[in-house]
DNA sequence: TTCAAAATATTTGTATACCAAATATATAGC
DNA sequence: GCTATATATTTGGTATACAAATATTTTGAA
């Protein structure tokens, strides 16, 4: 094999690894609903709320990159769980605030924060140099994907 | 900050930049049934089988990880759009197979390989011994997460 | 000041993706 | 041959997602 399509089957395979992570988190999501009886869209909404105290539908809905509508329907859902309130706005009476409540804290702290679980532990597993050099490696891939940074 | 801070920060970082290119694999799927008005799953069942030629529903929804029903109905678009054709086995009459038209070989040609387009782009343009810096820190990640490898 | 335009949410309609249970058909085993 | 098993499809249910239509409130301009 030459020095070429080395590269090619190296690239191939890091491809292949992060479709691997792709898939795990998914499985991870349909775990996620069965145990806590969340779906991850109402997760990651109720965690972008929590982190804000109070949100604006609007304003939820552009952090998630979803239509108001869509957003609004997550907002159905959360709150006949309870796990949010709706409050009308006094000062402009057109917005709706959603704030989490004691029963979506609960859910925040249960479940847990995603797929990400065990690479976390193994990461804090391994010496610092090494995880340096996994970080400046994803970063480069970041890089190479041109991705805003739009996550918390 | 002290050693452990340190790290923490590092792991920290290498979860929200893998968050960000999950962000934007997401968003190119988006992209993708706007585009080329086929969805992910489907572009994705439509790959599966054309890799083998020909497939039966219950092989591909192992494959993919999904209920057979599922697949049924992704295989009820495909078959609409024109990109698959069923055929009934004449071994075994219950068996239906799956196979690829030309328009769906066109299809596959055309749309983009995935999100990862720009990465691929990237890591070819960087010399091979940090193309195998990223694999190996990569796979650590994989392996962390014990994930099988059920992705070709 | 009044009235049209804009902003904010919700509702309605449509499509996809999921799963599970029920059903139909075909094969296999006793 | 008849029952159990295997393979697909259909049906029913929920969630996600978008766009268009609607309702309400605010803003801004004549």
């Amino acid at each position: 094999m030459n020095r070429n399509s080395e590269k090619k089957e190296n690239i191939r395979q890091i491809i292949n690894s992060l479709s691997q992570i792709l898939n795990a988190l998914n499985s991870f999501s349909k775990e996620l609903m069965k145990t806590f009886s969340i779906t991850g869209p109402q997760l990651g909404a109720l965690r972008k709320i929590a982190q804000v105290q109070q949100i604006s539908l609007s304003e939820l809905s552009q952090k998630m990159y979803l239509h108001i509508s869509t957003v609004s329907g997550i907002a159905d859902r959360l709150e006949a769980a309870g796990h949010i309130i709706r409050r009308r706005g006094t000062e402009d009476r057109r917005v709706v605030y959603l704030s989490v409540t004691d029963k979506g804290k609960e859910m925040i702290d249960r479940a847990p924060h995603s797929g990400f679980g065990k690479m976390v532990h193994g990461l804090e597993e391994i010496p610092v140099e090494k995880v340096q050099q996994i970080q400046d490696a994803i970063r480069l891939l970041v890089k190479m994907m041109e991705v805003k940074n739009n996550v918390q």
